[in-house]
DNA sequence: AAGTGAACCTGAAGGC
DNA sequence: TGCCTTCAGGTTCACT
């Protein structure tokens, strides 16, 4: 699912019922999702409190009033819904069948803010590409997953001469480069996509070719963050199961250019052209032949 | 070393 | 109606 809009989509709609909240219980539901989870996964979150809650790339991180750190992630089909208020009729109580959806809620944290509200977060992971992980806080720079993450593309700090200096000589297609997490981290197939249509560039286009063009770069960096920031701004996207923490759908999938359209009109004014669809490293590239060469 | 493809897992959608 | 194949937002690992 989930690219970086989506996380902070995520992010921003959990912040306030996390943060300065005190975690009451944590219900884990399976032994593991992508990856088991940590030793006394539950038994360590419990009594402790919510610091703050951060996203690096697309990764959740929670900050407790005392370790561990929390580092968790999507996948492709991850989801958190809220249910605040009083207690709720619990699974099965009226020998309902589960419903299959409910069938893939795999941790439920019951959460007291500071207001004295509880609060029911439960995760949602069909797929179970997602993960949780405990970090010490000490060493969450150097943890496997983060230590490796190359700049956000949010902020002002990519711009046309950083975006050079990462794709140059690089052999592989400005495509795959875009999406590699170590160069600008939270990019996924579908802003990459956008991002390639906003500036113009063919995606088979050699990372390195583009480095070499100095206005390429620029435009490409400021259609990189310009896509993101947006999306941000629209909530995410929805595409199938993305919801937001509230259960509303993002809207941004209304303004996709290229992304899962094969076969209709370019939307850039005069050009004329349709969208294509391609393969590059067992993904699908959606492009238009036409503006994009 | 860099780059490609498979694997992880479930569900939705399309063809017949 | 069902059975089959293909495909999906991500990451990691095993190959060339």
């Amino acid at each position: 699912m989930p690219e970086l809009p989506e996380v902070e989509t995520v992010r921003r709609g959990l912040q306030p019922v996390f943060e300065g909240a005190r975690i009451l219980d944590v219900e884990q539901r399976r032994p593991d999702l992508r990856y088991p989870f940590p030793p006394d996964f539950a038994r360590r979150l419990r009594g402790r409190t919510v610091v703050s809650l951060g996203r690096r790339a697309k990764y959740l991180i929670a900050h407790l009033d005392a370790d561990p750190v929390l580092i968790c992630h999507l996948g492709m089909s991850g989801s958190f819904r809220i249910h605040s208020g009083a207690a709720e009729t619990l699974p099965g109580e009226f020998h309902h069948a589960r419903s299959k959806d409910e069938a893939h809620d795999h941790v439920v944290f019951h959460l007291k803010d500071q207001a004295g509200e509880t609060h029911r977060v439960v995760f949602n992971d069909p797929r179970r590409f997602g993960f949780m992980l405990f970090c010490e806080a000490a060493s969450l720079d150097a943890h496997p997953s983060l230590a490796g993450l190359g700049v956000e593309p949010t902020g002002n700090a990519l711009d046309g001469p950083l975006l050079a200096r990462l794709l140059s000589g690089r052999r592989v297609a400005v495509k795959a480069a875009l999406l590699d997490q170590r160069l600008i981290a939270g990019l996924g197939n579908i802003y990459v996509c956008e991002a390639l249509w906003r500036a113009g560039i063919p995606p088979t286009r050699e990372a390195g070719a583009v480095a070499a063009d100095r206005a390429l770069c620029a435009a490409l960096a400021e259609a990189v963050r310009a896509v993101i920031a947006e999306a941000i701004e629209a909530g995410g996207s929805s595409l199938r199961d993305h919801i937001r923490t509230d259960g509303s759908l993002g809207y941004f999938q209304h303004s996709f250019s290229v992304y899962d359209r094969e076969g209709e009109a370019c939307r850039r004014p005069g050009c004329g052209g349709a969208v294509s669809r391609l393969v590059q490293a067992g993904r699908s590239t959606f492009y238009c032949p036409s503006c994009q060469a």
